[in-house]
DNA sequence: TGAGAATGTTATTTTTTTGTGATAAATAGT
DNA sequence: ACTATTTATCACAAAAAAATAACATTCTCA
């Protein structure tokens, strides 16, 4: 969340949250339904009532139709359903920025839109990659997972954190679901085997993006 | 301003400014000569060079002649000097609508008021398309989707974009309804469904216009 | 106001993706 | 070299997503 933030404060509680929303000015509120202290329903209208309108993405458990309606009638902005991924997240929380402060939100989005390497291009916007000059189809997964990785290059990652990352905290799933997709994407990228450039094995550990960024 | 707009939008430096007047088609630009980033006369000049004749009125502290003829010169289509009261700039920018915009009151460039392609022109003003050839007929919504969509060729929008922007924010509706409009368009500019030419699916997230624009 | 068109929704079919299990290969430790 | 552990590979079935078609509702305009 850094990329997109100056500053990030978390309240433990309901009531606490609602004080520091009503204390001070945010850019964005992020909100989850279940709270202690007080409800997040509860704590949308109240803010709204007092005439704050600070954007409100809105977290849960639940995914019901109705507690959608009601959660966005009571004046979230948007919503998010659990187990979410980061980059969704994030991506959601851009979007209110770009919604409500415009002036500061375009740029936002249209930053980091590509990633260089040796041969191989990613092109965030249009979700493709140019590998050796041409352009490779990726499924979603495929590229949502590539992208992520090759945004920290020599970073090691766990398969539990690429799970978190990508897949979404809470989602239940083998590790080894990691590998089947680090090997199709080999299949894509790495057209010499033994000779790989991009996508690292850290062997006992994880895996690393290797190549360098070039701007 | 509201009276005279559907929607206004502020860039806070001047690249960011050039970027969205290049990205997406305005009514008209109020652009300040002294910019953070990119001077104004800069942007107007570029703009013209690119082919946008979006109208501007040009924002300046300076007052001599020669910044004046100089920032007409460039392409600027009206001129105001701070200080100046708000009603005067709303006048200025309403006169510019007049002047452009005159019969539709709405299309704004002179030029891009067709977009072209390999066997499918839109024609925006008259809001008809020509495939292959032949005009066919599209439903409002159908057009609007297909402009807005073929604006920005190669950017995937996710179908929730696609409400956002064609059907409108705060539009409450379900996101296959987007499905059954691209489908129909399908039916309609998609003569050999095994060759996709410009309604690309990208699997997992949304849609893609996938032909090259040719002018 | 009423017929026809446009649009939105629902249900069904088709397609694509992706998670998983089985097995082979590779690596490290002894 | 042998074994235990980790990773790669591959095929397949389940799940998810989208296309399609049929239906219902809303909107338009004569």
């Amino acid at each position: 969340m850094s990329d997109i933030c100056d500053k990030v404060e978390i309240a433990s509680d309901g009531i606490k949250g609602l004080q520091m929303a009503l204390d001070r000015e945010w850019s964005a509120i992020v909100l989850d339904l279940r709270l202690p202290g007080m409800d997040g329903l509860e704590i949308c209208r109240q803010l709204r009532a007092k005439g704050k309108y600070t954007p409100i993405l809105m977290l849960t458990a639940k995914s019901t139709e109705l507690d959608r309606v009601l959660g966005l009638e009571i004046g979230a902005d948007d919503y998010l359903t659990k187990p979410f991924s980061v980059m969704e997240l994030v991506a959601r929380v851009k979007a209110l920025f770009r919604r409500f402060n415009a002036s500061t939100g375009y740029s936002a989005s249209k930053q980091n839109k590509v990633l260089k390497f040796e041969d191989l291009e990613i092109v965030v916007e249009e979700r493709k990659i140019i590998y050796q000059g041409k352009e490779i189809e990726l499924t979603a997964k495929e590229f949502d997972l590539l992208y992520f990785f090759a945004s920290n290059p020599e970073k090691v990652y766990k398969r539990s954190q690429l799970l978190d990352q990508v897949w979404g905290y809470g989602h239940e799933g083998y590790e080894h679901t990691v590998n089947s997709h680090m090997n199709r994407l080999r299949n894509k990228i790495e057209s010499d085997p033994n000779n790989i450039k991009y996508i690292k094995t850290i062997w006992g550990v994880g895996y690393k993006f290797i190549a360098k960024p070039l701007n």
